[in-house]
DNA sequence: ACCTGAACACCGTTCAAGT
DNA sequence: ACCTGAACACCGTTCAAGT
């Protein structure tokens, strides 16, 4: 950016400076600040300075490069200090690392929503990072003496919950105040007559739409599910089960 | 299509067939038949028989016309006949009919991946149809001596995980079996010494994803939740709280 | 009002070529 | 290997015009 000779617009970025790493971080930035909708490779390249296609020398595709944006910020992820205690409350506080990381920055929400929006998973590297955490997770349910299917189900079921929680809260966020406001505003134009409850709790239902109490809310209930004994095997039976566990 | 004086390719639809609810049908039938991926203004235009900008007449945008034909599909939607019985087995009964009505065709699920990405939350009619389950949960909350705010966070979490699940469950379908074999491979590749139990129980992680089943024992983890008396009051403590209801 | 075709300002990606 | 510019086959939408 020294020579003033260069007849394009910007200074082009000297050669061998680009690399796979500058270029992810790169589109991490962009999709922070500006948002999914205004990212595209033309828009990346010229962030950085060099031609279109300088991009597809280090991924193959679109698709390909947001996986990897995704694998990195995942490969980072730092999960909250171990705090001991009780199984339930570890694994409370083990989704709630994840939470955070999923709904930290704009542009994890972005990648998340973006891969749930793909026809086929892509073959996406080995599982990525944030496995350590899936590994305990397990840890802690097969600790606490609930069988092999179960805790695979469990903590399925814990990662999809935490998920969809994360994709939700990327809904509602902006001002969040005035987004609140208006749903709010919505539910009360409803019928009195044909729903009478949820015009009566609009203000409640509005505020359930915060997303991390509302997160940490249904975490616990599921917890609390996993807590009563036998309430994995007595799964759609009519009433509590005797707590006989397999394992 | 009697008369073979028209110069274009494909016999145009005469005026004044089109309408705003054929639009919808024939754009549901090609996001179920080819895939979002494969949708665009112009293709549904084409299957139409018409020119693209007829579209516009109907809908002010793309946007417009996916959260016209999610309203459509939602408005129509009958849940299945309540069956009477305890209240955790009628919201049980409730919220798999919501899954079904998610996961039952592939547009649906498109629909609702595309709205979770959308930026801004489009200022859609009033809440569209599917509000009578809404009620009907809510009135089995309220039924059952849940408390008016912690009732509206329960429905809130339901519905929250019922989206999440449906919009995971559109990324495993395809060839399930085969899906699910290169999943446990993936799995089963990592470190068996950095993650043993993962690499142990990858065949029922695998198994996991299988959906219907899966989301039902998540659903059964957030009702048992919901039984165990006082679980919502006790949130975030470190062991089981006094039963006792404030309402 | 309903519908058209051309045009605008974009996309992701292929390809032949340059260093 | 690394990077370029032109080109291809698409998008959604605006606009002036036709019936």
């Amino acid at each position: 950016m020294s020579e003033q000779s260069d007849t394009g617009r910007r200074p082009r970025t000297p050669r061998n400076t680009l690399s796979a790493d500058l270029i992810l971080d790169t589109a991490l930035r962009l999709l922070d600040e500006r948002g999914l909708d205004a990212f595209s490779m033309r828009a990346l390249a010229e962030e950085l300075g060099v031609g279109t296609m300088a991009l597809y020398t280090y991924f193959r595709s679109k698709e390909e490069l947001f996986c990897a944006a995704r694998d990195r910020v995942f490969g980072r992820y730092a999960p909250p200090p171990r705090t001991g205690g009780p199984w339930h409350r570890q694994l409370r506080e083990a989704c709630l690392g994840l939470y955070q990381l999923f709904t930290g920055r704009p542009s994890v929400l972005q990648l998340l929503a973006e891969q749930h929006r793909a026809e086929r998973p892509a073959e996406q590297g080995p599982a990525v990072g944030a496995v350590a955490t899936m590994e305990h997770m397990l840890g802690l349910l097969r600790g606490a003496g609930i069988g092999r299917e179960e805790a695979a189900r469990a903590q399925t079921a814990l990662v999809q919950y935490t998920v969809g929680a994360a994709l939700r809260a990327g809904r509602t966020r902006c001002t969040d105040a005035e987004q609140r406001r208006r749903f709010q505003a919505r539910l009360e134009s409803l019928s009195a007559e044909d729903f009478p409850l949820i015009v009566d709790l609009a203000p409640e239902l509005a505020a359930a739409q915060e997303s991390t109490t509302q997160y940490a809310f249904g975490l616990d209930l599921i917890l609390a599910g996993l807590r009563t004994a036998g309430s994995w095997e007595a799964a759609g039976r009519d009433d509590g089960a005797p707590p006989a566990q397999s394992d």
